[in-house]
DNA sequence: TTCTAATGTAATCCC
DNA sequence: GGGATTACATTAGT
């Protein structure tokens, strides 16, 4: 199978004149192979040698007849760049298989004018670097569950006191709640990368670390893509602390925020993201961002560990939204069409010279490609801000307005904030038995009006009337509709366009 | 001879708390059968991936329940790494023996706590490396003839113009010479490098490459061996070009130079050196080094690959010094009594903590052990500078100075400098018929006496009077003197020690 | 500081 | 056992 050519041999061949990559040896080596660090030395002991005279020539030596100053392991070392066009390559490629056989690779090398060797080990760290990034949201991901379960005990349930402290874990509850048990601890999660690493686009699935590594490690499926500069998405350097209910660039709702670019999107609260069986949860302040852009008339989903990915899609082809609530609680359900053709995927494939994000279109990313399937986007997330955004949003795109439902449900539990924190999805988190629905639905009369989240027609239409902002529930029996039948289905009401 | 009992006293063994090997059960051999053969293959079939064809990522899901996922057991399976006192054993074994049958794996991993897997392992890996070494050591021998050839063709005899590049070879001559044509091409370099794999430990001697594989992988052969740290050979970052008669760091003769580490060694520019039938080029800037130290009053042939060598004998053995000169070409002989004894043979392994590198005394490694057994090492280099170097060491190691002879030869070729160069040892290389030899000898009077290079009587006493750099030739019949004959023996004035 | 190119080595897989 | 390749740890360069 493996048409495995000696890989040392030949490379550079055809003179490129990259400067990037620059005219290397073939091993790259040479020089660094020698051992870098052996020679290198430091010191200690030039002590027997004082005699004769030890003037502190550091290295080289490099005469004057310059000949062969260099000559040759006197490679500097030449790190060699990554063009952005190779990298684009590279990534396009690794989006489809993150460890390409000796033939690709010879063709990447050939195209982009690398060396094999350098290909493979691009490809070598990028899949370290996926690793990585896992292993850091592993962690970060445990911390959330602390962070979420400090929220769903009564702390600011959506926005951490502060930029979450790795070291001190102030307010490490005494015990876990059972739903978080289940999962993995840091400590044992690297065992569980290791694993999924034998698995290579297998995925058999499992905890939350899985969905990511599959979110970010792509499964090896070619499918069409194509490359694309979307400038107007730019996004803060690394990790940009929350937005906060107060300052300068916010407005409405509070939830109004300018970013750097100077363009504005909004955006919702969301601290998970659930689509079917695919699931991301908010850790920290931008690697779950859930936007929605007036001008562009889409939805944007940001998911981001160190890469960053998007999930968007337009305004248009939004069927309902649905936002249930309870207390401080929301879930918010976006049921579109056609999620095969109208949604679209990207990932971060550089940094343009403007600061800005590339982005690349790219397959579906997500656990089983339910995002290509599903209709229903769920967004769980402080529910008064839920509201507020939706509300926003309506008064803005005024045929999405008629599209929304606003309810409620109030949890006959003691503690259903926690518990609702708590579950791990939508499809079995909002529907403990003994819940009690309040739906309210909201007319332009701003009257509350009970609805049973059940099969809508089509052409249902409600309007938000924010300034009524506590349309608040009637209580109403919900624990045996539909909506919560079908575990892929959170939300069945409306049709289906498969 | 030598029963060399293994010896490895015990050393590692239980418990220990090295950082190297982390707290992990006696030996994580299971984990690594087990999970070994996860589900495809890897490598092979990844490539090509149709569209579509089948979602990898099926299954899966999460959902909550994701307990398990590394139920085998959390062995992490933390990858091993060798402690320094492992790895000296087992370099030492590998030393005598690169592929240590069943009992004796079983021996050491007994001995160094490893599992037996581990121990096989690491000799393939060990093996592997020296293939690699030699693979790419192979490509740069020929680069290196060429640059030879380069050189003799008129360029700069010994250093070349520049880096060699490898993208255009701007000065390819036309032709190689002969001596060069026996060489291998790069293309062929492969075939020889597995067929010698099979002639282990016989050496049938011949090309370049097949020395250099029996530097890197000694024949079985047990012999005493004793494993010192010699921290005052430091050595320069990378391949530092080759010191230059000029700058500011360089006293007497222009040569003397300072080491990274303050320590100041001096040496020849040596661009071959060889001994008896065993040939060493330069081809970079550190991959031959002849040294001499006057602390420890030794001189010390440093010889790198990948790995170092170092071929050294004290300056009390030597007998004589002779330095033939042919305009800016050079050899200088040194000849040696009891070099059985005399002369030691190093080897790197591995790198102390302070970047000093560690070397372990270890038997002749030169092709045929001609080191044991050869009088005469023989430096080829810049006649001038070998001159220079001379009188520097005549000037301090007063006894040495006696022993030193400085002649010249002019060929009476058109190109003299090209042949003397393309010559592959120094047995044959220097006389071709047709030379004149003219000799001078040097007094404290400074005058130029011609003198026939023949048999010297052990006290004859010269010394160098680097005031005058033109002591040049009379010319004189040189084509028929002893000095020729045998082909061992460049230079058979001068007793023998046997 | 982070990110990334590159190295060395332990380990795996396939032949 | 060899050969290729991978993961992993680590070093440097920017």
């Amino acid at each position: 199978m493996n048409t495995s050519k000696p890989e040392y041999t030949t490379t550079v061949k055809s003179t490129q004149p990259y400067n990037y990559t620059p005219p290397m040896p073939p091993y790259p080596d040479d020089s660094k192979a020698v051992d870098s660090e052996s020679f290198n030395t430091s010191s200690s002991n030039q002590s027997e040698y004082s005699r004769d005279g030890g003037r502190p020539l550091p290295s080289a030596i490099v005469g004057s007849s310059g000949s062969n100053s260099n000559a040759s392991g006197a490679t500097p070392k030449k790190r060699t760049r990554a063009t952005p066009e190779q990298l684009a390559v590279l990534e396009k490629t690794f989006m489809t298989n993150t460890s390409p056989n000796s033939r690709m690779r010879s063709n990447l090398a050939q195209e982009l004018g690398m060396t094999e060797r350098s290909i493979q080990i691009w490809f070598q760290n990028r899949r370290a670097k996926v690793k990585n990034m896992a292993k850091r949201a592993a962690i970060l991901q445990e911390e959330a569950m602390r962070a979420q379960f400090m929220a769903a005990s009564g702390y600011m349930p959506f926005y951490p006191p502060a930029y979450p402290s790795r070291q001190g874990h102030h307010y490490r509850p005494p015990v876990l709640p059972h739903h978080f048990r289940r999962a993995r601890s840091s400590s044992d999660v690297m065992g569980a990368v290791r694993e999924r690493a034998r698995m290579r686009a297998h995925s058999v699935g499992g905890g939350l670390l899985n969905q990511m590594q599959n979110d970010m490690m792509p499964p090896p499926t070619a499918t069409p893509w194509s490359s694309h500069f979307s400038p107007y998405h730019q996004q803060q350097p690394h990790y940009q602390p929350p937005p906060q209910p107060s300052g300068p660039e916010i407005d409405i709702a509070d939830r109004h925020v300018m970013l750097d670019s100077g363009m504005s999107l909004d955006f919702f609260p969301a601290s998970t993201l659930t689509i079917g069986t695919w699931k991301r949860m908010r850790i920290q302040s931008a690697d779950l961002l859930c936007h929605y852009s007036l001008p562009l008339r889409r939805m944007i989903w940001h998911i981001q560990e160190q890469q960053r990915f998007k999930i968007e899609f337009p305004f248009d082809v939004i069927d309902r939204i649905v936002l249930v609530q309870d207390g401080e609680l929301g879930r918010m359900d976006i049921q579109i069409r056609d999620p095969m053709n109208a949604v679209e995927f990207y990932m971060e494939t550089g940094t343009l010279a403007d600061g800005s994000i590339q982005w690349t279109q790219c397959r579906d990313f997500t656990e089983g490609r339910e995002a290509s399937q599903q209709l229903i986007h769920s967004i769980e997330g402080h529910a008064m801000e839920l509201s507020k955004q939706l509300t926003r949003l309506a008064s803005v795109e005024l045929n999405l307005g008629p599209r929304m439902i606003i309810d409620s449900i109030i949890p006959v539990m003691d503690d259903p904030a926690r518990d609702m924190f708590l579950t791990p999805g939508p499809s079995s988190s909002m529907e403990p038995e003994g819940y009690v629905d309040t739906t309210s639905t909201l007319s332009p009369s701003t009257t509350p009006t009970p609805t049973l989240v059940g099969p809508y027609s089509h052409d249902m239409a409600y309007t938000i009337d924010k300034s009524h902002p506590s349309n608040l529930p009637t209580t109403w029996d919900y624990s045996n509709t539909s909506v919560v039948q079908d575990a892929h289905m959170p939300f069945t009401y409306g049709p289906h366009y498969t």
